[in-house]
DNA sequence: TCTCCACGACTTTTT
DNA sequence: GTCGTGGAGA
């Protein structure tokens, strides 16, 4: 018995020996954070604690998983089963449906995602009759969610005068009246976005005692991985829930938190100790995973910042490679660069391409990396982005599928009561959505009394709304006896999704339709994997509530042999023998809108560790003098990341040697030569040497080669630079000739007025426009 | 009401 | 450079 607790070294045994009482885990990088968690659980359950008392909360579905399935293998598939394991919002959002209903919700709740919820605020903006430029959807929705996640409810918002009047001098003095109209909707609509399956589980908690009775009593160990990573509703959720047994156990690494802008909040886990009494504190710190080199680089990066638990991360793996730096001079070249080293790793050292990861800060970085990739024939996979379940294919189909489950649900109506095509326009939703708002009811409740109400629509829109109605009661009916999959695929069928896609023809048209027929598929999947559990019935509702809650990372990585290409932030928790970090350059890594204080550029550092202790046995860094950037290319600096980086575990690939740096190659004439005056002294920074360089010509040649229209004469498209005046005749691509009226803005957003001899003035964006000076 | 075209916004990270 | 939206014309 307990064998597998001879698996675990002194560090890890201590933590998943502690049974009773508050219990934090430290868990430097690459420690074997996971297994300390999972024996811990196994080791409860042979203590003789009912796995019915386990509830584990983790941050993506794929590490609940794992664990899952790696306690499976210690203590048997059914013992497992009984496990609450999962992410916090797909926990709570189960616990919502049983007792939300407590707070007004239905049991058969639809869960908006992000998009959704931009879309209503976006309509409620319009609806208000609100200026779009001054309230921009996507910035008031990230203000209601940070709100949500530090219990800001409307009530204490208004309560709030700093918070009001904060938003009044940014010129949003109607934000408050906007989140009221968001929640009212949401709630009328039987939907719960992100942050709400949070907040409403707080909400619930703190109004119901007998509620809270019941989980804690339920819920009497409880363990939280990436505690660093909680925000201020999980930190209360997990609070009130261990309050009673105290028997809490949270596990995390400070040095890894990255999701501030989520709501994040690092003092969690700083304060753990002042939060509970007793609290036990266990280090781990012996890395496993990667070598004596990257694990004191990347030491002697995180101990720049101020703010962190006293921990020293070591290793007994060897002293490996020095941390490789590449420097290129333009982004293209970058990506060339990267996938002509993976492939040279990978003859020369037997390697599998699944074994190299390119990680990057932003997700626009990846397709110069991408495409240098496919050149080479290597095969990626690119994680995150627009992941699967937001295609606009698959929403659409997931609308009907909400639809036939949450009638109400008012997103989902919008996006289908027009998809396919049925003639019914703008102006007639518009009039439902009135209608609804007016009533107090939901559009589809609006729609089912039609012929009560008097809503000025005609006759012929009338009959195709009704039959709408009746295609959706039809489904609906379907759906009480039909498995998921064989609903979903008859929906696809009769709504004519399928077919829109098919008869487009396009090849996108049949990526689409393809898409469709995917995630038929994963239906299919879910309802016989579903077969197999005792208590799940393969409903519909089940599978739409593991969609919304779903991303791509939790597809299986699949056993096929793909370099993997994704963020930093996706990045967490993984390992792979060799990876690159591109873009390693000031604005970029560290990010321009992460450097105003301290904190901020504390947290891109730490994004920076979690960036090298993801490599096993060899971190490249890569940056370019040159990038592309809002379709224009700009001069880029080293990050100072480059710099703080202890030199004895670096290697430059590319060494400096002289004392300019190369500006830009918009400074250099059509000859490729430099316009001396216009290069700049680069300063020394903490004394460290200047990283100055200038470039060859052999450089100088390929940046030619990479971009003719550049050093090419007269027909240059972006004049930008260029000597244009009011007056200068012009010639357009498109419009044909004509006379500069005036010049306004600098920059990106300069622009002329032109007086084009067709007869019509246009205004256009110089960067862009397609003109010649005659 | 539908379709096409032009313009504008976007590039920080995501459960 | 790309995507989504909104307006204008059919």
């Amino acid at each position: 018995m307990n064998t597998f607790l001879d698996e675990l070294n002194d560090a890890q045994r201590a933590p998943v020996l502690h049974k009773d009482g508050p219990l934090m885990v430290i868990a430097g990088a690459g420690s074997g954070k996971t297994r300390v968690l999972t024996y811990r659980i196994a080791h409860l359950m042979e203590q003789g604690v009912d796995s019915f008392n386990i509830l584990a909360l983790t941050f993506t579905n794929k590490a609940a998983k794992e664990m899952k399935k790696r306690i499976a293998t210690i203590v048997g598939n059914s013992e497992a089963k009984n496990l609450w394991m999962g992410t916090f919002h797909s926990v709570f959002a189960k616990l919502l449906r049983f007792d939300g209903d407590k707070l007004g919700y239905p049991s058969n709740f639809t869960i908006y995602d992000t998009q959704d919820s931009q879309r209503l605020i976006a309509s409620i903006i319009k609806e208000m009759g609100l200026d779009k430029d001054i309230y921009k959807y996507k910035q008031i929705q990230n203000r209601i969610s940070s709100y949500k996640n530090s219990l800001i409810t409307v009530k204490a918002y208004f309560q709030n005068p700093e918070l009001v009047e904060a938003d009044a001098m940014a010129k949003r003095p109607r934000l408050g009246e906007i989140y009221q109209n968001y929640v009212d909707r949401c709630f009328k609509a039987g939907a719960m976005d992100f942050d709400d399956l949070l907040l409403r589980t707080n909400e619930l908690l703190t109004r119901f005692p007998e509620v809270l009775m019941k989980y804690q009593d339920r819920f009497r160990y409880i363990l939280v991985d990436e505690y660093q990573d909680t925000n201020h509703s999980q930190y209360l959720i997990v609070k009130a829930l261990s309050d009673r047994y105290q028997n809490i156990c949270v596990v995390g690494d400070d040095a890894q938190s990255i999701y501030s802008f989520r709501g994040a909040n690092i003092s969690n886990i700083l304060n753990f100790q002042r939060d509970y009494d007793d609290v036990a504190v266990y280090r781990l710190e012996q890395n496993y995973r990667s070598t004596k080199n990257i694990v004191n680089a990347a030491n002697s990066i995180i101990a720049k910042n101020k703010n962190q638990l006293e921990k020293v991360v070591w290793t007994s793996n060897g002293e490996g490679q020095l941390i490789k730096i590449h420097r290129s001079v333009t982004d293209a070249e970058e990506g060339r660069y990267v996938a002509a080293s993976i492939f040279e790793s990978r003859m020369q050292q037997q390697m599998q391409n699944g074994e190299f990861a390119v990680l990057y800060r932003t997700n626009s970085q990846s397709r110069a990396i991408e495409d240098a990739l496919r050149k080479r024939d290597i095969p990626y996979r690119i994680y995150g982005g627009l992941s699967f379940y937001q295609r606009k294919e698959i929403k659409d189909v997931l609308a009907y599928l909400r639809i036939i489950i949450n009638p109400k649900d008012e997103e989902a109506l919008k996006r289908i009561i027009n998809f396919p095509a049925r003639g019914i326009g703008q102006t007639t939703i518009d009039k439902l959505v009135v209608a609804a708002n007016h009533y107090g009811r939901s559009i589809f409740e609006v729609l089912e009394h039609l012929d009560k109400l008097n809503l000025n629509i005609n006759s012929g829109t009338k009959r195709k709304l009704e039959d709408f109605v009746t295609m959706v009661k039809s489904f609906q009916i379907m759906n009480e006896g039909a498995d998921a999959f064989t609903l979903a695929e008859h929906v696809a069928k009769k709504t004519g999704l399928l077919l829109e896609f098919k008869k487009d023809g396009t090849p996108e048209g049949i990526a689409k339709m393809e898409n469709i027929e995917e995630l038929l598929n994963g239906i299919k999947d879910f309802v016989e994997g579903q077969k197999e559990l005792a208590d799940a019935t393969g409903a519909l509702s089940e599978f739409l509530e593991d969609v919304a809650l779903a991303t791509d990372m939790d597809k299986d990585v699949g056993d096929d042999d793909r370099v993997a290409l994704m963020t930093i932030h996706l990045a967490k928790g993984l390992e792979f023998p060799h990876v690159y970090i591109v873009g390693m350059e000031e604005d970029l890594f560290p990010s321009a809108m992460s450097m105003n204080t301290r904190s901020e550029l504390e947290e891109e550092r730490r994004l920076f560790y979690v960036a090298l202790t993801r490599a096993e046995k060899q971190a490249v860094l890569t940056y370019t003098q040159n990038r592309y950037r809002w379709g224009k290319l700009i001069d880029a600096e080293p990050s100072r990341f480059l710099e703080e980086i202890d030199e004895e575990f670096v290697e430059n690939l590319t060494p400096i040697n002289d004392g300019y740096r190369y500006k830009s190659m918009i400074d250099t004439n059509i000859f490729g030569e430099v316009d001396k005056s216009k290069l700049r002294q680069i300063k020394p920074r903490n004394g460290i040497p200047p990283t100055v360089h200038k470039p060859n010509e052999n450089q100088l040649r390929k940046l030619r080669k990479l971009k003719p229209e550049l050093s090419a004469p007269a027909n240059n498209t972006n004049i930008v630079d260029s000597n244009l005046a009011e007056g200068s005749m012009v010639n357009h691509t498109r419009f044909g000739k004509g006379k500069v009226l005036k010049i306004e803005g600098a920059g990106n957003d300069k622009k002329a007025e032109i007086q084009f001899e067709r007869g019509d003035v246009k205004k256009l964006l110089l960067r862009f426009a397609k003109l010649e000076v005659l």
